[in-house]
DNA sequence: AAAACTTATGCACACGTGTTCATATAGAGG
DNA sequence: CCTCTATATGAACACGTGTGCATAAGTTTT
């Protein structure tokens, strides 16, 4: 009873072998076929696609991949809580701009944790690239790069590390000029609305707000800190403009605490925005702009963050050795209803 | 001169042959030493893992893919635009939830358009799945998928061809909830406004909608078409509530149409919701229940819809040839401010 | 003590591709 | 006619891994 059917549970992929075989010509034909400039009788290389169409061939990109020469095409993107609408809208720039350039995204979602395990399975890949979005960057993280040689870009903190390349906002800049305008509208009882106090964004945009308060002769009244979204803006707005009614301006780590504070401003304590309460945000989402909302805010550039982070990916593929670049860019205050 | 340095652009990965030399070890014992039940000797597992972490070493995924029983591990998935936040909001619940399982998604933005190409291109990685969140599906993709016998899992359309899974909501039932909301606050002028007349779930939402009037002995007062979007929804809305002012409500197709729709008809119009105009939306994004927003709306379980999807995917991965499973998600309706 | 079984280990193969190498054919130029 | 160049083609190799196979050693059962 030879009646053996060889039982794969993976139905076999057609290969450049079946090809070949019902074209009549050799694997090398095939593979030449797919390759642009290669020698292959013009006719021949028709008649073979033809066939790969019909059997719905395509080349294994994993095999491809394995050539020691070529690259992967993957680049790992491993971003915040996408619930953030910053981090969402910019992942969307990204993915768009990378495939454009035919490099494939696997995407990590860090959500609040960082997901240690998840950023060192991937590097199992031999990743083109990897971009880092904003928060901290683990250590070990930075040393497989190294180790590996896989490009780092990080984005939304600067990593001065040999080989890492960084683009973030001039974050200092930017809360300065939330601070001038707060205070050209006559504001002077401010607070700072910080998101999480050890990431480096915060930092930065707590030390220009409290570099721009002395600069005018004033003194922030209050700090607090939360954690970049809405519930946590929330929250921490409640307390703070119940500990100390006085505050006549909110300067908010991002546009997400900014929505938050207003909320609980409005809804719950009765204050008028921006009569009798000034909302500054940071990033300058996408709903920033809805007239509902209207969100004078901190535009941090998303095309031009996501332009620099392609320019410095093409750089980085070109030579891999060169030297890292940093790369700021500017903020620019958008005045709207909240201030 | 024999002072020949192979130079080669892409400093050499490590490999297992490598920690394999440096262990004193044949190959195979590496390979073991990182799969998990293989025999190999305890103290001289550990022996390599204390090597190959040194060294910076882990297996190649490529190469580890190719192998013809195990699979990729990877993942496309192609959603809609993230601007869109219940594309957003979905897609972050399955990149964990992929990852989780030891997948690795590769994302693919829609945007508004097809990424024929693209998606044709991702192709060609030898996928364990394919994710297709909503929007129509290009005819040769699925042609492409069966012939690869890629699984092919459709989420906000139900699909119904051999091998294709798909979960979608209850969308007429949806719309049925919406109108006796409505009805059930004295409205009796309500309109639709519906995303692009091409895609199922607007045909089935504006079906259900008809449906449910028509049950209720009343008649549409008018419909428009949308695309999704916070500013297709503002600028359908002012048509139709120019056109017809008699309007008392509008039940839209999505959440981002319904508060473009609120933005033009508050801030535009003069209306006042919910008492001069009632609206109710549909998906319930994220910031639905903020208070500054407060939005009536259908609820879309998103959570539900990605265990539904997980388990679509569990399932198809274990037996293939598995006939297709459909799943019809229940909607709910969330009764908040603006109706 | 013999047999059966578990553990350990290296060799060799398979996965599917791109590409080098050698070879062959044809055409052009002297 | 000979040489040189451009084009075409198949065999063979390399990429890096997991695993089947054969073999050996150690342990338990009969």
């Amino acid at each position: 009873m030879p009646r053996q059917v060889p039982v794969s549970l993976r139905p076999h992929r057609i290969t450049a072998a079946d090809v070949a075989r019902k074209a009549g010509v050799s694997r090398s034909a095939v593979s030449r076929a797919f390759t642009e400039g290669a020698y292959v009788d013009k006719e021949k290389r028709a008649r073979i696609l033809k066939v790969a169409a019909d059997l719905g061939y395509r080349p294994n990109a994993l095999a491809a991949g394995l050539q020691g020469k070529g690259r992967s095409n993957l680049v790992a993107i491993v971003t915040g809580d996408l619930v953030n609408h910053y981090d969402g809208e910019i992942l969307a720039r990204m993915v768009r701009q990378l495939t454009a350039i035919g490099k494939w995204p696997v995407v990590l979602n860090a959500g609040d944790e960082i997901p240690d395990a998840d950023v060192s399975g991937v590097l199992g890949f031999p990743l083109d690239a990897m971009i880092l979005r904003g928060g901290s960057v683990p250590d070990d993280v930075v040393e497989h790069c190294a180790k590996l040689k896989i490009p780092l870009i990080v984005s939304g903190r600067i990593l001065d590390r040999p080989g890492i390349d960084s683009v973030c906002c001039d974050n200092e800049r930017g809360s300065a000029l939330a601070v001038e305008a707060l205070i050209a509208r006559g504001r002077r009882r401010i607070a700072y609305l910080g998101g999480q106090a050890d990431l480096t964004s915060d930092r930065e945009r707590r030390k220009g707000f409290l570099d721009a308060v002395q600069a005018a002769g004033l003194s922030p009244v209050a700090q607090a800190d939360g954690d970049y979204s809405f519930d946590g803006g929330l929250a921490s707005a409640r307390a703070l403009l119940t500990a100390h009614p006085e505050i006549d301006a909110l300067f908010c780590a991002n546009d997400a605490m900014a929505l938050g504070a207003q909320a609980v401003a409005t809804c719950e304590l009765g204050r008028t925005v921006p009569e009798s309460l000034s909302i500054v945000g940071f990033d300058d989402i996408a709903m920033a702009r809805w007239p509902t909302i209207a969100l004078s805010t901190i535009r941090n550039d998303m095309d031009m963050t996501v332009t620099q982070i392609m320019r410095l990916l093409a750089a980085r593929l070109d030579d891999p050795d060169a030297p890292p670049q940093t790369v700021r860019t500017e903020p620019e205050f958008i005045a709207r209803g909240t201030h």
